[in-house]
DNA sequence: TTGACATATCAAGAAAACTTGATATTATTG
DNA sequence: CAATAATATCAAGTTTTCTTGATATGTCAA
């Protein structure tokens, strides 16, 4: 093993990046987040339309997409009316889009003694 | 709640996604990722740019990427070279920005009962 | 003001994912 | 052939995440 090493990423962008992800990463969340993209709902909306799950279980990945910053939440009334963030989107998908695109140089040729 | 439901979603288009996300979800594997942005490279080299992590960790992550599709893997001799798939890539882009987008029609409103 | 409704939170258990250390495998080199 | 290098796999333990059921909170309606 070399010594070289350290990226060209910072760690910081990459935990948000991590962050991001993992909260996409379920099905009850996408399916939440699919159902969004036509605006706004309640909560019993979306667990009507995710096909009545528990609602405890619905409130959990809510919380999960909100600390995400994915979506947004507004209270009014008994009902608490959830809409996408489409900023976060936005940068979910420059994230995605950087992965596909090859960086400024190779960096990494410059690195370890290793594999000669 | 309201008997209606049933989203304009493929359940299996959802797990796929949920998929790509999870594999997304950890910071190794995005830095292992980031790397891959500039070409092909073997295990070693990875693990040397990723701070000498683990070199049974690191074979988890990339079997994780793998088996999600996200990179595609050759031996030759004694090294094992990982690369980006770029398709792949692409599919999860395309998923990104579908979010960001509306629906043919906020079919929801047609749902359930609640909320009256 | 009492009851029903919408939602959030919490605790406990279950399941999934991750890390580590050991060992296996295959290829190369001396 | 023996030793070593590069990588994969596996088992065990740890941590994280998810689900469920119960309870709490605030709001509206009768």
């Amino acid at each position: 093993m070399a010594s070289t090493a350290l990226a060209p990423v910072h760690g910081s962008d990459v935990a948000k990046a991590a962050a991001f992800f993992h909260a996409l990463s379920d099905e009850t969340r996408i399916a939440a987040l699919q159902m969004l993209r036509g605006g706004e709902l309640c909560v019993c909306e979306l667990q009507d339309g995710l096909g009545g799950i528990a609602q405890s279980r619905l409130s959990f990945h809510l919380k999960v997409l909100k600390e995400a910053g994915l979506v947004t939440d507004r209270k009014q009334g008994r009902w608490s009316y959830y809409a996408i963030n489409a900023e976060a989107v936005q940068v979910v998908h420059d994230i995605v889009r950087d992965l596909a695109r090859a960086p400024a140089q190779r960096w990494l040729r410059v690195l370890g003694d290793c594999c000669r």
